[in-house]
DNA sequence: CACGATATATCGTGGCACGTAGTAGTGGAG
DNA sequence: CTCCACTACTACGTGCCACGATATATCGTG
């Protein structure tokens, strides 16, 4: 029924977005720009994609493995899914209770 | 324990954070600031408020109240409502498939 | 070989998060 | 009555980073 509603610009933090697609496994960056599309419905641009990459792997949160022909997989390390995981219980909760104010029963 | 791991970024976009605070009830800018420091643990400067406040009324999620004093209330739209709790029913979602690929049941 | 899909790199623009400082009114402590 | 802390908002500057666009190279298939 297209509500035609404003979007609320960047909620969907791509580093987030990335490491969810990354806890299901190793992937090059090609496969989760797909991945990411895919599941989420929202388009992932490479300038988005390997910049946020870039930072990650930088802060220790995923490393590169040996690359494979022209791809360069990567994979969580032990703190990057630490820190995942603590992110998506806060993430979790805070949902949980809007949906509460907003009277919703969650499913 | 303090687990002083890296922290990932600007996660927690103030504009939903905002917008949950609000769908408890109009609130003006100082307790919106206070409510979502106390809930969230996270400290929302007025820089960041203020700017976010009037990027969301432009957009027709929130709207002014009439001012009492020197309070500016503000009020979720129907509209802001609606784009809220689609963001959270999409937002449960993430954070439900993360949490289960990590191997954590859903509480 | 042309074409689309795969795969990554790089750059520029602009939005916006965030800290800081400033203004101003109010109430309480000393 | 003076100082200070709290309330409440405004204004500004810095810098990160999301995102689109462009470029390059390889692979498979008709």
């Amino acid at each position: 029924m297209e509500h035609r509603i404003p979007e609320l610009g960047r909620f969907a933090e791509p580093a987030l977005l990335i490491l969810v697609s990354l806890s299901d496994g190793p992937k090059h960056g090609y496969a989760i720009m797909t991945d990411v599309e895919a599941g989420s419905g929202r388009p992932l641009g490479p300038g988005t994609l390997y910049a946020a990459l870039a930072r990650l792997e930088e802060r220790g949160l995923i490393e590169a493995l040996a690359p494979v022909d022209r791809r360069r997989p990567y994979r969580l390390t032990a703190i990057g899914a630490s820190v995942l995981a603590e992110q998506l219980r806060d993430l979790a909760e805070f949902t949980q209770m809007g949906l509460r104010r907003l009277g919703e029963a969650p499913r």
